[in-house]
RNA sequence: GGCAUCGUGGCCGAGUGGCUAGGCACAGCUCUGCAAAAGCUUGUACAGCGGUUCGAAUCCGCUCGAUGCCUCCA
């Protein structure tokens, strides 16, 4: 029997504002659509705790039993860098600036998001499709639009008439606002005259000579607008309507308003059962952002390269932070914060590895897992609630040290469930990895390390004290702890 | 200016109308040759001002502040 059967897992929902129990259209299957990324730049650390955060998710759900289509798309044709003035695409530009074919352009910054987010630990997605693949979905569904009548063509390009839409639609429904208010709040668009109204927004757009990246389409060369590859890439691999749709907060509005709007009128209904929205991360308080400076790449925390930072913190240790708050939050970066989490991470990893090697005694434990275990799913159950997750697991951290030391006790039978539940929680579901280094000099080094221990118990053994605290001190300045516990002494290393 | 989310102890960060979040730091104790590690103990915090309530940090209103969106932006 699926483990989702005895778990009743709860759901922020972003379209109703509330917690929702979750029931998958079709029993035992989910189909998850998250927003991707535009590869025309490094990828950006707070969209990186998006994907994170429906790394964790996606896990979870595998974990209970769930069989899940994960859809994450590429967005590879770019956006509009500025719709109103010269409707130049985002990767052409750049592509301009540095002198590469777009599609190279492409290339290399799907590499480095696939790199960095292997250094995360992240699990692939089922389908990771590209908007450039699905031109064909997407004129397909501007001509459906076009046909309902919720859009029209002007000069080469295909607009969505909000207005029509909103008639027998509820646009805005997702964020919270109203088209009339939207109206009255908008500045004349003196340059915008191919619109009817300023909200409306483009299906697709023709291509002006210097644009490179174009494809033919019954309107004239152009391209696709900024809503509608997740429509057509979403529809295709999960259906009309499906389970889950994820993506940043800052994506609500208007991109994933205007996801739902093209699919009610294409298809004439609502697209998704449960919206989730990942919150922003900022650094220092402030929101990340190049222009500031306020800005930092995932590999410059990993490698220590940067000038906010005071050290390299290993991807394990910025992945155990973010996973301290919960997804629906705002989450701020910060090297103290940075530091704290790197204490705890190691603290479990230790206790983790204590645990394997602890010693069951007796039928009774002093640790009651079964309810322990109850407790970590209860939190995750609830809109997958990690931070909730991580302080139930440093419970266990404090029992595994608490017997550890002889202080309590843990029957057998415990203890592999202790060590199988845990094991389930940290590696599988939270995607936190064991630092380890290159593994055969890290062989050779522990057994180094060993041998001085072995000495340095000898010259405790006869009070050669300041031989034994020479070899523990100039250790320590290697970043080589060693920790003396009632079993002998064992050693860390930074 | 409009819409939205939020404002918790030294720092990070959960949470509920009345009962211990957790991590890190700090202090005391146990352990230790001295330490470190580990364990134990202690912290009565919830932006401000009103209101609802027997009781609110948790509900409502206002003020201030932060963040996001309103224009490409994760």
């Amino acid at each position: 029997m699926p483990l989702y059967e005895n778990q009743e897992l709860k759901i922020y929902n972003s379209l109703t504002g509330t917690k929702e129990i979750f029931k998958p259209i079709n029993e035992g299957h989910i189909g998850m659509y998250v927003c991707g990324p535009t590869v025309y730049s490094n990828v950006h650390l707070g969209n990186c705790r998006t994907f994170m955060s429906f790394d964790m998710i996606f896990r979870y759900l595998k974990h209970l039993g769930y069989k899940v289509r994960y859809v994450r798309n590429i967005t590879d044709a770019g956006h509009l860098v500025d719709d109103a003035e010269d409707g130049e695409d985002k990767i052409a530009k750049k592509a301009r600036l540095e002198k590469l074919e777009p599609m190279e352009v492409v290339q290399r910054y799907t590499l480095d998001f696939h790199n960095i987010l292997e250094k995360f630990n992240f699990l692939p997605p089922s389908i990771e499709p590209t908007a450039t693949g699905h031109i064909i979905e997407q004129i397909e569904i501007i001509k459906d639009i076009l046909s309902k009548g919720y859009a029209y063509e002007a000069n080469g390009s295909v607009y969505f008439d909000v207005a029509a839409f909103n008639e027998t639609n509820d646009y805005g429904k997702l964020s919270g606002r109203k088209l009339e208010d939207m109206i009255a709040n908008t500045r004349e668009l003196t340059a915008q005259d191919e619109k009817k109204n300023p909200q409306d927004f483009a299906l697709w757009k023709k291509a002006e000579p210097q644009h490179i990246m174009r494809w033919p389409s019954p309107w004239g060369d152009g391209f696709p607008g900024w809503h509608l590859e997740c429509t057509a890439m979403s529809t295709k691999y999960l259906g009309e309507t499906f389970d889950i749709h994820g993506g940043g907060m800052d994506l609500k509005f208007p991109h994933h308003e205007c996801e739902i709007a093209q699919a009610e009128a294409s298809y004439g209904q609502s697209p998704v059962n449960y919206w989730m929205h990942a919150n922003m991360l900022t650094m220092n308080g402030k929101k990340m952002a190049k222009s500031t400076g306020n800005n930092i790449l995932p590999g410059e925390i990993f490698t220590g390269e940067n000038k906010i930072l005071s050290k390299a913190f290993a991807p394990s240790v910025v992945r155990f932070f973010m996973m301290q708050a919960h997804y629906t939050s705002i989450l701020d970066l910060s090297d103290d914060a940075l530091l704290a989490s790197e204490k705890g991470f190691n603290r479990l990893m230790e206790a983790f590895a204590t645990l394997q090697s602890l010693t069951p005694a007796g039928s009774n434990s002093d640790f009651d897992v079964t309810n322990w275990k109850a407790s970590c799913y209860e939190a995750m159950n609830d809109d997958f609630n990690t931070p909730i997750l991580i302080a139930h697991i440093f419970e266990a951290v404090k029992h595994i040290n608490l017997i550890k030391e002889g202080k309590e006790q843990i029957s057998e039978v415990d203890k592999t469930q202790l060590e199988e539940t845990l094991h389930a929680f940290i590696f599988d579901i939270l995607g936190l990895q064991q630092n380890t280094g290159n593994s055969k000099d890290t062989e050779k080094l522990s057994g180094v390390v060993e041998l001085l221990i072995e000495l340095r118990k000898d010259a405790r053994v006869n009070k050669d004290f300041a031989t034994s605290d020479r070899i523990r001190d100039q250790l320590a300045e290697l970043g080589i702890q060693l920790k003396d516990g009632k079993e002998g002494t064992t050693f860390s290393i930074q």
